[in-house]
DNA sequence: TTGACCGGTAGGAAATCTCCTACCTATTGT
DNA sequence: ACAATAGGTAGGAGATTTCCTACCGGTCAA
């Protein structure tokens, strides 16, 4: 759990995480293409997120593709979850201190 | 933005912020008796949250009280909804295999 | 005014993170 | 069998994090 929130605290992996959500399982080198850093790097950070869950690892001949496991995130959309009635409080609040601006 | 997953990355100031939560606004010492932790270094931990956006403090006497500030959170509720239909993918696939399983 | 209290800052130690280069194994194609 | 390719691991450098103790300024109460 504390796994998932340091895994997600890295922009890297944030960015890798994206990729699969948006083209599909793909292997290392590929996702690699898209980050200035050597493949070693990518790797670790791949473990990283592969420990905390969100992705796994499928060897398919020499390569190995990675796809996303979304679950844990859910685990932080319900962490998130007991803080939402206060940001929707917040903005009540704002559309009501809008609302009592004079038009112009 | 970075800096909210990066300050959210720490248990001791996810506990932080679900203290505030619970129990609105309070100065320092009595955030830090909830810690086996030296003050200044859960002055350190308030510092992060502040920069981040997540809480803001009020000079009231001697003390500072310090309060959640729940904006920045929707910043990582936006980040996660990309993959909100994932997840629900995921567990729709898995209430299919159950729903093809004999009954026992 | 002076002591006690609240809480931030300075500076440092230890651990962890993030990158690198070098190297290794496994698989594939010739 | 051998060269090339995919990708993980080892080990290390430098930055950052996370804790500490020591100290400082501001506020309150006697």
């Amino acid at each position: 759990m504390s796994d998932v929130f340091a895994a997600l605290a890295n922009p890297t992996r944030r960015e890798l995480l994206r990729l699969l959500r948006e083209t599909g399982e793909q292997p290392v080198q590929r996702l690699a293409d898209h980050f200035d850093m050597r493949r070693p790097s990518l790797s670790e950070h791949l473990k990283v997120l592969k420990d905390a869950g969100l992705v796994v690892e499928q060897p398919v001949g020499r390569q190995r593709l990675y796809s996303l496991c979304p679950e844990p995130l859910r685990e932080v959309a319900d962490w998130l979850s007991p803080y939402e009635r206060f940001w929707r409080a917040r903005l009540a609040d704002l559309r009501d201190v809008l609302d009592e601006l004079p038009d112009e």
